[in-house]
DNA sequence: GTCTATATTTCGATAGAC
DNA sequence: GTCTATCGAAATATAGAC
């Protein structure tokens, strides 16, 4: 396999994520961006006209990242205590190789909301919670649970899901645990979730 | 009751608590706080030296005020299942009052964890965690719950609670929620929270 | 496409009058 | 205690040579 370099653009964008994530917005100076990518602010600009574009490309990506694939799992033909396991599964590993991306996402959509109502607007969210309550109907009648609305379903799994990763610095600095046993916990922790979830709504 | 006009330095805090929340440690100006509390950038030097000195003084406020209360509930004699209620009772309705307050932390942890450590030194953790373990132990014994590992069983209730929080935007935003709705859809979910959590550990 | 140089603004902080 | 004025540094963005 061929050490293929990247190109600028490609350079500045890598750059750009590292940095965004990290320490947000306006943590980060066109100056640090350029300087890791290996060029000039002149280029950043070149390639992005401003920092908020830059920046607007940056988050779109991520964002996306994090919401795409739990829309197909939803909509696969499975029943739904198979279709929490594969989205936590799928959650958790994804998380560990970006922890930081939840801060990152949580901290700038307060900062500036408008811009992930634009991207989400893109999702059919509607549909597939309508989607999910008919399952959830459908699986209460069938006697297996007991009705949830879908949206607090939802809820309670990114919760027990995303939040230890919004609590790393804490866990990891305070309570004991280092990057090893953080890994460790939270691939245990995927089938405590699905029990946790479970027993909440099984009959 | 007197409409007591607060003296600078108060506004000055009050309008920093504000803005940093909103925005961050570098979103936020001298300038935008200064403004906002009627005065000048020289006032802010003035009283409190630097941006630095006064962020870390709104900062650790905000902190005291997230953890203080959960360390008494912990240590009161009482049944596991009703130190669980209080402790998100009391948590719930806190943050309804002041729904900002996870994302600030959450982020300034994550941009200078530091900060937090520094903070959380001047609370015996270790002990609340050991109290906790013996007492779930008491009642495993009793057979009244499972074992469940004291740190595990904090992270899913401050997981449950806190989480919604943190998604708000999103919530109100595109998930079909108001202002009068999340807060009705939290109050309500003070006992589904202690339902989820007592499911995953009672026998 | 890439760089240097620079224009322009804004920021944190200080000096000094009152 | 409070303000105006200002300094020096750093930020975004642009102009222009190559």
């Amino acid at each position: 396999m061929l050490v293929q370099s990247l190109n600028t653009e490609q350079l500045i964008i890598e750059s750009a994520r590292k940095h965004f994530a990290a320490r947000g917005f306006s943590g980060v100076s066109l100056q640090d961006i350029a300087a890791d990518a290996g060029t000039t602010k002149s280029m950043v600009n070149y390639y992005f006209r401003s920092k908020e574009k830059l920046f607007s490309v940056i988050f779109l990506r991520e964002f996306q990242l994090l919401f795409s694939s739990i829309a197909s799992f939803l909509l696969e033909d499975l029943p739904l205590k198979e279709k929490i396991t594969n989205i936590v599964s799928l959650d958790v590993d994804r998380l560990l190789k970006m922890p930081e991306l939840p801060v990152f996402i949580m901290s700038e959509m307060h900062r500036n909301p408008e811009i992930v109502l634009k991207h989400l607007e893109h999702i059919p969210i509607d549909q597939l919670l309508l989607q999910l309550d008919k399952q959830i109907r459908r699986e209460t009648k069938q006697g297996i649970i007991r009705y949830i609305p879908p949206r607090e379903l939802m809820i309670n799994i990114q919760s027990l899901t995303i939040f230890p990763f919004l609590s790393k610095p804490m866990m990891t600095g305070r309570l004991g645990y280092t990057e090893k046993t953080f890994t460790a916990l939270m691939m245990k922790r995927k089938k405590d979730i699905v029990d946790t979830i479970w027993k909440s709504i099984a009959v």
